[in-house]
DNA sequence: AATCCGGGGAG
DNA sequence: CTCCCAGGATT
């Protein structure tokens, strides 16, 4: 039935049939059009009279009703959108870059505090550049994926060392960028730039793939069809509210597992609401059985200090401050692992003092568990013995670059002085 | 195409 | 508790 109605068979009229001053469509939005299209008496309505039914019947996926959908989605987020920090009149690209940048795999309500003392400390790209990686990781302390603050920092340094007033303003400059992939270069050009450069992400995938019906909206196949919807639903001009638009759709309304679709500005042109199916879509990837993991780190304590290591290997953490680590080996007690831990960083076996309260933490697919003992050593060792470890005082690690979950273990030990700065 | 990077929110 | 979510880099 849905075929006979011509919806999803995208190219069914010539755009050129369909002048965008026109927006005689409105009526193609009405709380009515879902009723009227499962109606049998529209199905008898197609053939020489098709175009005059489906401009008052509304849904189709063809150009004419994309574009009374898109009037209705700018003026839902004109009318509905979030007062955020980053949504002021004029959009400064490093500001959108470094808000895009927190605004991977972290929400909104997350991100707000971190944005606001990132920009008062590193107010302009050139300030970000001077600074060490270390003070970025700092205020990023706790957001996670501390690669995303590393690769900021050193998008920055990349920028200024080319000499270049800021940052590129295409697409190819800016993918060329560490740390910005296609979302993020899209998201800096449709929101900055005002280009018609799709920034797609997950929270568009899931509008889209639900507008149209897209199982694969995830898949790397998907994606194209996901670009490809964007594309057609995109206005004119303002294509920097209609980027943004659609990511807070996705965000408040278009929700993954309670979409609202009675208050949404697409419910007319969205297949998967108008089937009553939308949770359906986009379908989920199978996740990875998740993992259980053990690592062991030893707190030893100085002069109203802590011996912290700054993590230098690649992978969990890099360039982050934490206390001696060591994962637990199969058949080990937590315990031999974090003396194990201490020895790699100081050359001594420290006496054990007492064990912390275990933290637990997720990272992907693993689910990790990390057991703090503490440990003291003998007076004549310095931390200048060992080339990565250092002191910090108690009073320094509320502004120290800190994984969350050492964070955690810190606080148990040495109370809220250890908290962070930037939230909780 | 699969895997790895940390967190937090919802239920 | 469990389940769910998410860009970019790497391989």
């Amino acid at each position: 039935m849905l075929r006979l109605l011509g919806i999803g068979v995208r190219g069914l009229e010539p755009r050129a049939s369909w002048p965008p001053s026109r927006h005689s469509t409105k009526l193609s939005y009405t709380p009515l059009a879902r009723g009227i299209i499962l109606h049998p008496m529209v199905i008898s309505t197609s053939g020489s009279a098709a175009k005059h039914a489906q401009s008052r019947s509304g849904p189709t996926n063809s150009e004419r009703p994309s574009r009374s959908a898109t009037a209705a989605l700018l003026a839902w987020f004109r009318a509905s959108r979030r007062p955020l920090p980053w949504r002021t009149a004029w959009r400064d690209p490093y500001r959108v870059l470094v808000s895009e940048v927190m605004l991977q795999q972290t929400q909104v309500a997350a991100a707000v505090p971190y944005y606001l003392r990132w920009v008062e400390r590193f107010p302009t790209l050139e300030a970000l550049a001077a600074a060490d990686e270390a003070e970025a990781l700092a205020l990023w302390s706790g957001l996670g994926y501390y690669g995303r603050a590393r690769r900021l920092h050193a998008a920055a340094r990349a920028v200024v060392a080319s000499g270049s007033p800021g940052l590129p303003a295409d697409l190819a400059g800016l993918r060329a960028l560490p740390g910005i992939g296609p979302y993020t270069a899209g998201a800096v050009m449709a929101l900055a730039h005002n280009q018609r450069a799709p920034a797609i992400d997950g929270n568009v995938i899931r509008v889209l793939s639900r507008v149209d019906a897209l199982e694969e909206g995830g898949k790397a196949a998907g994606l194209r069809s996901v670009e490809a919807a964007w594309l057609r639903l995109a206005p004119r001009r303002a294509m920097r509210h209609y980027a943004e638009a659609l990511m807070e759709l996705g965000a408040t309304v278009c929700s993954p597992t309670g979409p609202d679709c009675g208050r949404c500005p697409l419910k007319v042109v969205c297949l998967a609401g108008i089937r009553g199916n939308a949770t359906a879509y986009p379908v989920p990837s199978k996740r990875p059985a998740v993992t259980a993991v053990a690592h062991a780190c030893a707190l030893v304590r100085g002069d109203d200090a802590v011996l912290l290591v700054r993590q230098t290997e690649a992978g969990l953490w890099q360039g982050m401050l934490e206390m001696p680590r060591a994962e637990v080996q199969a058949a080990e007690a937590p315990q031999d692992a974090a003396v194990r831990a201490l020895l790699a960083v100081t050359g001594l076996r420290g006496d054990l003092i007492r064990a912390w309260p275990t933290v637990r933490h997720s990272v992907t697919r693993y689910r990790v568990t990390l057991h703090p003992f503490e440990f003291s050593l003998p007076d004549r060792w310095r931390a200048s013995d060992a080339l990565e470890a250092q002191w910090v005082r108690v009073s320094s690690l509320a502004s120290a670059p800190l994984p969350a979950a050492q964070r955690r273990a810190l606080v148990s030990a040495f109370g809220s002085a250890a908290r962070g700065a930037n939230a909780g």
